[in-house]
Parts: C-alpha cells; structure tokens; sequence
RNA sequence: GCGCCCGUAGCUCAGCCGGAUAGAGCGUCUGCCUCCGGAGCAGAAGGUCAGAGGUUCGAAUCCUCUCGGGCGUACCA
C-alpha cells in the first residue's frame, strides 16, 4: 500500500513536468492481472491520450522519461503496447516486506484506515420464534465476518442484534405452546384437529392449537419444561403471557447457543419494544409529520413516499392503531445514527429489499445523514440433500436448524460455505458435498497448508534448526520462492480491499492463492536438509506464509489447526 | 406492470469503479513420492462471457433493448 501511494507521488511529480494534464488528475495504479507485467501497473498514459492528443505509447514513453525512482524499491519500469507503465518491485522491498511481516506476526494485515471511526453492524436479527435456520446461518456469517474485517481495518465494531418481541406473531407463538401444553396436562386428554406442514404431512394437534400456529418440535419442548416445572397448574392462565415469556426465553438460548457454536458473540441485543417505551417511536412520526409528507386516510396514518421517487404511498400507523415495521424500522435507525454510529451497516436478506428505501427516504427527510447506513443484501440460500433442494419455512416446520447444519458439517466448514459466494448471488449448499467429500473442500486446502507449515516447523525445531525476521532473504530466489513473497506480502492490501467493498468472499480466493502458492513452493523448494542458512531462509518465509493462513482465517472465523488428522495411505 | 439481484467451461463460481492472452474448484484424461504430511504437485482437454445494438483507442465489465431465472412490490411479520 504504501508502495502505491510512493509509485503515485512519483508518477504525479512527472506529469506535472508535461503540458496540458488535467487539472487533478490521478493516475490508477493496479496489480496486473497477468503476473509477467510485473506487480503494479498504470494506464494513465491511454487515460490522457485524449486530453493531450498524442499517441497512449508516446505519452507514457515520456512520463517514463520524467519518472524519477529508487531503484531499493522498484527494479524495473517499461513501457509496453498499447500504453502500460509496468513497474517491478526490486527483491530488497520484498525481502523487507517479508520481515516486516514475520516481525509483525499475528498483527499483521491489521491497518488504520477505519481509526476513530465507530461502525455498527446489525445482523441476524431473527425474532424469538423459532431457532436459526440455515437462511439466517448465511446472514450471521456475513455479518460477523464484515464485522471483523472493519476491526481489521481499525473500526470500533458493535455486533448488534435487533428483535422484536411483542405482536401477533408472538401471540401466535403463545397460543401454540399453551395448545401443546394442554395437550401434554390435561388428564383426561383434548379434542384434537389436523394441520397440515409445509411438506403437506399432517399433523395432529390440540384444537385449541392456532390455524398457522408453529408445528416444530421445538414447541412440544418447551411446553413439555413448563409442565415439569408447573404441573397442570397453567391451565387456568388468564393469557398466553406465561408461555410466550417461556418460549421466547427458551428460544432465545437456542439462538444464542447456535451463535456461539460458529464463534459469534453479539454485543448488543437491541429490544424493538425499547423503542416504544422510551417514545421514541412516537416522536419520529412527530417528526416527520412537521415534514409534511404525513397524511391520514381511512384511519390510517401514510408516509407519502410516492412524492420521493416510489411507486405508492406507504403505511405506517395501521387504522387499528398499530404501527407497521415501518414506523420503529425507521426509528431503530434514527437511534442508532444517534448513537454516533459512523457506520450502520445491515446485513438483510433479499426479502428486505422494498423496506430499506423507506428508511432511507425518512431518514433524510429528516435531516439525518443517510449516507452512514449501508445495506449489505445477500440473495437465498438453497439447501441441497442428495441433489434435490429442501424447501424451508420456520412456521411450517419443515427446515434444517443452523444447528444442525453445524452438527451434521462442522462450524469451519459451516463458515467457509457461507462466505465462499459473493452475498449478491444464490448460494448453493450441497450438504452432501460440505460433509462427505469434506476430502475435497477447499476449507482443507487451507488448513492443510497450514498444519503442514507447523509439523515443518516442528521438525525443523527438534533438529535445531530455528529462524526469526533477520534471516538473508537473498537466498530466496527460486520463481515459486519469489511468488509466494509476493503473495504474502500482499496480504494487507488484500484484506483491506475486502473490508472496504464489504466482501467476505474475496478474502477466500487470496487464501486459497496463498496455499496454493505454499503448495507450490512447498514441492519445488525443499527445506530440511538443504544448507542451513538456505533453510533457515525458507522455514522463515514458511512461517511467513502461517501468519496469513492464520490471521486470514482468523478474519473469516475458521480456526487454523496445527495439524489435522492423517488420511489413510492412499494405494 | 414496476424495483433490486443474477445469466461466464459439463457442474459450482471468481473476474464487473473499462484495459494487455477471460481464471479457479469439482468432474474428465495423463504423469509424479527412497525425500519436510499425497487432503499434494506437474500437465491436458473444455468458452459465440444469454442475445442484439450503442459508447470507447479498447467492453465479460458502462448504457439501451430482448430473452431466461430469483426476490420483492400488503392497513403480513
């Protein structure tokens, strides 16, 4: 990174000796694509063709010309076809970055960028109904992920988990213990009815059970506690209250429990009614009702977004009196902004899609600075078992828990398949590939070098053979001993490129780069039994390559082993 | 109808703030351990980047349209 900035000063101080360059200017300094153009590249010259009107070749000869380097840190700069600047790092700032990171050690990637600034992240956010599904596994992976590679890149990160615990949906929830309840206590047995679940299998229940009660198994649990606990004595309760408190807290331990199986710990479990109680609600309809842009009709209270750019009005305040998501959605963020949040980022799924705009809208309506919330959408996961997709809904029964997903694959396995996908493309979850061809996830490839890199570095230690950052790295000249300090070194701006567009999903294909390189080096370049300032050189740059194994899966929640179980000889 | 996302190798996907020869994994085929862990390495085959226009010195990438898939579009939560 620094080197970019250098390469940029340095292009710029030769632009300013030509005529006729626009006023600030920047020239693009990128990693080429294809490595033999060397480790960084500019296009400025076919970028200012147009304003200088000459020949891309002709400028970029001549920018060359002016450009005054140090040759300790760029070997090599050349002009090539169509109007390129390559430059070439020389091998001492390699071997420099190399020491740098082995000195470093598990702080290095860390950076400054995001110093001082505060970001929220909301996630998961799942209501007490039910336990996590996989839906929500993909939505708390990304979340947590995105959350640590801001602290990566120095923010000061809040996990926040917003909930909402009151309305029909919990009442609903209510109802369906307290029928499974009086189903387990009344002695002399209940009238029964039929349901039907998502997959149209039947299911009996109590007839006091709601129509579009929850049918889980999970329902039966918890009622079956509470009868331990109470007897037949909550039969006679006045309302549902006891049995949804019961079931929210029960709920609620489940998710937490989930959570921390995949290392997520939440900082903050946002209550939805809070919003309610502290009238905070109530005083961002005030407010946006001095806004003018609030009418009432048929009773209900409307948000006139039509006049902001949406097809239609929207509702917030229902005529039964009861505010729609809307109106606490918008206060939510209102708080959370008042809060001094740089940064509110929320990670939905693509459900949410229509009801981020309208935050958006109010927010700005009423002077807040909209432009702090990001919303991060990731599209559906789809659950494959033996080839076939499994259809999933909470209330209908038929779902796989996240937690049994992780049981049945692994949290690391669990963790990498959430994040292996960009969040804005389907994700295809082929259980039977993630569990029993677990041979060839690439979540092992990573691990593996990396345990492979700790038994070297075991033996190496159990024959005295030990290093530190001050090896000679000039004897490191071998073309995959060079690639692989190459791909090391770039860690830092790898992982801060990532945290800046928010994408998880990059930081796996550098790792897997970063082993692959390994493997690479690994079979070209032997390091035990070669002269021992040349192993000591390459157990060095080994090591290097465990520190962004391992920091790099430390971003992404998955644990680096030091050694894995061995596979049976192959024949 | 309207809004958002997607269409790239047999399959699953990178690449998308325009750049140099479109990449990887899996699958298929061929080689490779006397030796630091073979969950590996080396190599081969496999492509009208959905289609058509446009902008540009240059387009998988930006714009328009068409086709195909997903998700929304409730006084549901």
């Amino acid at each position: 990174m620094a080197m970019k900035e250098y390469l940029k000063e340095a292009i710029q101080q030769a632009l300013s000796q030509m005529d006729g360059v626009p006023e600030g200017f920047e020239p693009e300094l990128e990693a080429p694509r294809i490595a033999q153009h060397g480790d960084l590249a500019t296009n400025c010259a076919m970028q200012l063709a147009r304003h200088l009107r000459r020949a891309p070749l002709q400028i970029a000869e001549a920018i060359a010309a002016c450009l005054v380097l140090d040759a300790d840190r760029i070997a090599r700069c050349e002009v090539v076809r169509p109007g390129f600047i390559n430059f070439r790092f020389s091998k001492r700032h390699l071997y420099q970055s190399l020491a740098a990171c082995l000195a470093a050690g598990l702080q290095f990637g860390r950076s400054r960028k995001g110093q001082g600034q505060r970001a929220l992240v909301e996630f998961v956010s799942a209501n007490p109904t039910g336990p996590l599904t996989v839906g929500h596994g993909r939505n708390a992976v990304l979340g947590d992920t995105i959350a640590n590679l801001l602290e990566w890149i120095g923010y000061d990160v809040t996990r926040e988990y917003y909930f909402n615990d009151a309305g029909r949906q919990m009442r609903v929830l209510g109802a369906s213990v307290r029928g499974r309840y009086e189903q387990l206590t009344h002695a002399a047995g209940v009238a029964t009815k039929m349901l039907r679940t998502g997959t149209d299998a039947e299911v009996v229940v109590p007839a006091s059970f709601p129509d579009d009660g929850y049918l889980g198994n999970y329902i039966i649990t918890i009622a079956k506690a509470l009868a331990e606990k109470h007897g037949d004595a909550l039969l006679t309760a006045e309302d549902e209250a006891p049995f949804t408190s019961a079931a929210k807290a029960a709920i609620f331990e489940t998710i937490k429990g989930t959570l921390q199986r995949l290392g997520i710990v939440m900082d903050v479990f946002f209550n939805e009614q809070s919003l309610y109680d502290s009238g905070a609600v109530a005083a961002v309809l005030e407010a946006l009702r001095d806004t003018g842009y609030i009418y009432q009709r048929e009773g209900a209270t409307w948000f006139k977004t039509s006049a902001l750019g949406k097809d239609g009005d929207t509702v917030l305040v229902k005529s039964s009196g009861e505010p729609t998501y809307r109106l606490p959605d918008i206060a939510y963020h209102c708080d959370k902004i008042g809060r001094g949040f740089d940064r509110c980022i929320d990670v939905f799924g693509a459900d949410h899609i229509a009801t981020y705009p309208d935050i958006l809208r109010a927010l700005r309506l009423l002077k807040l600075d909209a432009d702090r919330v990001e919303v991060i959408i990731y599209q559906f996961v789809t659950l494959l078992r033996g080839g076939k997709e499994v259809k999933m809904s909470t209330r209908k029964a038929n779902f796989v828990t996240l937690d049994a997903l992780i049981t049945e694959v692994g949290a690391d396995v669990a963790r990498y398949f959430f994040l292996m996908r960009s969040a804005k493309r389907h994700l295809e979850f082929d259980l039977d590939l993630a569990k029993e061809a677990s041979d060839k996830n690439p979540v092992f490839y990573l691990q593996y070098a990396h345990a492979r890199i700790c038994s070297i570095a075991d033996k190496a230690a159990s024959i005295g053979i030990e290093t530190d950052a001050s090896e000679d790295f000039s004897l490191l000249v071998h073309d995959a001993e060079v690639a692989l300090i190459r791909q090391v070194v770039r860690f830092p701006s790898a992982l801060s490129a990532a945290a800046l567009a928010r994408e998880p999903h990059r930081m796996i294909g550098y790792l897997r780069e970063v082993a692959e390189q390994f493997s690479q080096f690994y079979h070209h370049c032997r390091i035990l039994g070669e002269p021992r300032q040349i192993a000591r050189a390459r157990l060095a740059l080994a090591l290097a390559a465990r520190v962004v194994l391992a920091n790099g899966l430390a971003v992404l929640g998955i644990t680096a082993p030091t050694s894995m179980e061995r596979r049976e000889e192959r024949p």
